[in-house]
DNA sequence: GAACGTCAAGTGGTCTGACAACCAGACCGT
DNA sequence: ACGGTCTGGTTGTCAGACCACTTGACGTTC
């Protein structure tokens, strides 16, 4: 028989469920478009929630709820009495991935956050060996310099961190930079002051150099090799540093 | 002299500047504390909007503005005309990392989730090679039986993200699981339907056990190289599939 | 000139009440 | 068993109001 009848099973994978967009996700859709048109940096103001609900119609907390939104990703921050900034520079169509964690220990992260660091710092390394440019591998030259020069004035935290920054840009797969980007920052929601820490910098100081010779040799394996001897000597510190925990 | 002028370099760092909560914040904690204390569920139901504004003495739009909050967050799923309900396990003092990224290339961007999870992966399997409980060992044994069985059936690609998971939860760190289920997540939003996808996991099927054999006979390197096997052959098959791109 | 009140305009933060759109379930007739 | 219909409850959106805060301009004081 040509009219069949459809059970549930049948009809599954045959329509896909429709999702209403809701207006607060088309305002975020315009406000993007907005941002990108405009050419908005990091650090720039957007424009008042009232003006906002006026240009593109909708009532003022439709904009909130769209901005909070937001504000939870990072994207923006919100200050009362001057206003909404912009954090990060922004791109239509960018995806987002939540990552929750509950935390147990600070030492203990401290040093889990620090494994993760080791799988990533060492796939950076290689890959970064294999395929950065001349280009790139100028700039990591550049940066380790830096680094030295600073590190050799007592300070250079900041310069140890543009160095690695550095190599995962040369890696040319943006999740290296993001997922370290986010490793730092939950760090810094740790440790409210890490500045504070102690410098646990100083025992690794040598590797930068030697991973960046591996690098500009072209030698994946020793640049691997040298970037976990680098995390192991940070995590050789920390545990001295902290020799009851974990 | 005992009353120097502070300039503003000189105070900098001596106080902390004072962040005001702001009170969706607020009832945040609160709502969290309240999902903890009364043991909810993912899929259960939070009390509505009304009713939260009226035991928390707040407005309802703060209330929904933290709601939203936590819906961008994806802890929380909002479902016009029925209620607000939860996506994940919550506990008090959560830290959220957020991870934001455009997207170029559909194959691009999977080839580079590839890159990260090499890294993860392998490091994953050492970490669990040296530190994995006996219970560990055997519930990894248990999954890989499982996705044998139902790979031997034709299907298995549930059985094998378990298989997966498993070992990762083994390491004792909670950021590989998690870093892994984003990434995974976000191979889901850039592949709708990534199920429709070819098998690419038939040539890596037998890394699974040599990687398994490697973390049971507590063989940190070769788990490690397994594990790099394992993502070489698949990504040897995506490229494969897609010569032109990448 | 530098530091300190004062003031006013603009901004986000919150509350309130109202209505629309929607969902789940109960109820009923076929 | 299926399709209506009604109803209570829920989120989505809106408008208007007030509060607390920031910022900058202005005038004052030393």
């Amino acid at each position: 028989m040509a009219t069949a009848k459809l059970g549930r099973n049948a009809t599954v994978g045959l329509v896909k469920p429709v999702r209403p967009k809701s207006l607060d996700a088309v305002v975020l859709d315009s406000l993007a478009a907005f941002v990108d048109r405009a050419a908005l940096r990091p650090h720039s103001k957007l424009p008042s929630e009232r003006v906002l609900c006026e240009v593109l119609g909708v009532g003022r907390s439709t904009v909130r709820e769209a901005l909070k939104r937001w504000e939870a990703l990072g994207i923006v921050e919100m200050r009362r009495g001057s206003g909404v900034f912009l954090r990060v520079a922004i791109s239509p169509n960018l995806v987002h991935v939540p990552l929750l964690l509950a935390r147990p220990s600070k030492v203990k992260n401290l040093l889990q956050i620090l494994q993760v660091r080791r799988a990533l710092e060492g796939e950076a390394a290689a890959v970064c060996a294999t395929s950065a440019s001349a280009d790139d591998i100028v700039s990591i030259g550049a940066a380790l310099l830096r680094m030295e020069a600073a590190h050799a004035k007592g300070g250079g935290s900041e310069e140890d961190w543009q160095f690695h920054q550095t190599i995962y840009h040369a890696t040319g797969n943006p999740f290296f930079p993001q997922l370290i980007q986010s490793m730092r920052d939950l760090l810094h929601q740790l440790w409210e002051n890490a500045l504070a820490l102690p410098d646990f910098a100083a025992a690794s100081h040598p590797f930068h150099r030697t991973m960046y010779e591996a690098i500009a040799r072209r030698d994946p394996q020793t640049a691997r090799a040298e970037a976990w001897k680098l995390i192991d000597s940070v995590e050789g510190e920390i545990r001295e540093a902290f020799p009851d925990e974990a």
